[in-house]
DNA sequence: CGAGACATTGAGTAGGTTCAAAGACCGTGG
DNA sequence: CCACGGTCTTTGAACCTACTCAATGTCTCG
């Protein structure tokens, strides 16, 4: 990359998720331009982010915080069909309309690109077509792991399975410790209720297994909110 | 295209996913490439297509029949994570494993590639992976709608919505009946217990709310593996 | 300190599972 | 052609996991 671009590139360079995020696929003139398009965007913890009849306007990538996506039945029952972290990314490229929800769970910072620039970019950059692609199989890969657990797991299983896979995520991102450690303290920023709607259980039935596995000494809890994974091998096994 | 390709192209051109399935996104000289690295395969109803752990080696089309795909537990619990009809594809591209079992649900025609060539082409025909692409998109569309269904569905919303997305996508390749018009019998090929592993239920559960159905006036059997829709409209409703 | 949202806990219930037995269907071979 | 065996399906009864309803406890923030 030549020194020229350099300069003008700042903030991407020093990004969090340069390393994780599709932009990872551009250097040099290529990100530059793709710098230009990019909004960055805040939300409140709470705030809507997609409504589940949007037409779709922009793309983006979560650079800090955490998203969360449902689908909601007209009498209000509620499937929480994906959490994205850092380094995710929202919004349905080449399609009109936006199949859900999209919610803050936490403060929340996107890089927005509006939808279709962002496609012509898909276009003029074939590597970054290329990680759409990588990612969008990864992300049908996660979706159908989900399936089995929603229909075949019992409430302690997906419990379990929950806050190892907050644990998982939690380490590569939030505070950056190196080498697939799992940092000691978890932050969860989802309500009992959200866990429910995650895992298709109620929020009460959530409560019980979360005692039951502090009980058993797997998980140790600071707070409501903070909570250490302190069997880590237990935790595995019981997810199954 | 011209008439120097069409000769060699034969069976391509006739096929009848031509419409549907990927190589729709190629024509001419590409589809001639696409034609020579092709394999035709067959398989009997029941046999393994991909077992769990398999290292990848080819990709294909679904020609003809249905390929059910599912994890399966080591305790033997079993959860279908998506029926293949003709035109969609099978097999994990960009991906070093394969993470779940495929088998043939009925006698199945298989359209080949070797993956690597696949890939290859991937490459050389930016309108093929875009297709791919979109096509992703959709099946990821479609596993979190089935993430809703086995989350926060009861067991009779969840078996009309199975014969409901039988009836749409029998229609649309089965007996090549335009349309969109919902064929009058529909031949099932899946058993009670398969039902159920894509429900999320037990055969027993199954075998209860077809008879349910059944008596509501909404699907007539003429067999244990035949049925009709005989009220559409109930049928959308109870699936909510 | 008080209000409101969130979390915990208990008791009773119900939807779906489990277990068990009988019935239907299909291909095979006598 | 019919009897036989195996697999799949149906149906019933008992049971259990997770849900519902309700009351109480805890945290946070103005």
């Amino acid at each position: 990359m030549d020194a020229f671009n350099t300069a003008e590139l700042g903030r991407c360079l020093t990004c969090i998720i340069r390393d994780h995020g599709l932009c990872n696929a551009l250097s040099g003139e290529q990100l530059l331009s793709f710098k230009q398009i990019a909004r960055r965007r805040h939300y409140k913890s709470g705030d809507l982010i997609l409504s589940g009849d949007d037409k779709v306007t922009f793309i983006a990538g979560v650079v800090s915080g955490i998203v969360k996506m449902s689908k909601i039945f007209s009498d209000g029952r509620q499937q929480i069909i994906g959490l994205l972290f850092p380094s995710d990314s929202l919004g349905r490229t080449f399609g009109a309309h936006n199949p859900y929800f999209a919610e803050a769970a936490s403060d929340v910072e996107l890089c927005c690109f509006e939808k279709s620039s962002f496609e012509g970019m898909l276009e003029d950059f074939p590597g970054l077509k290329q990680r759409l692609l990588e990612q969008t199989l990864d992300d049908l890969d996660a979706a159908r792991d989900w399936m089995a657990l929603l229909g075949r797991k019992t409430a302690e299983e997906k419990v379990a399975s929950f806050f190892l896979l907050l644990a998982q995520r939690s380490t590569s991102t939030e505070q950056g410790c190196g080498g697939g450690l799992t940092p000691d303290i978890i932050n969860l920023s989802l309500k009992r209720s959200e866990i429910g709607d995650y895992l298709g259980l109620t929020y009460e039935t959530v409560c019980r297994q979360i005692r039951s596995l502090s009980e058993q000494g797997v998980l140790e809890w600071t707070s409501k909110r903070r909570f250490r994974v302190r069997d880590f091998e237990s935790l595995t096994e019981i997810a199954q």
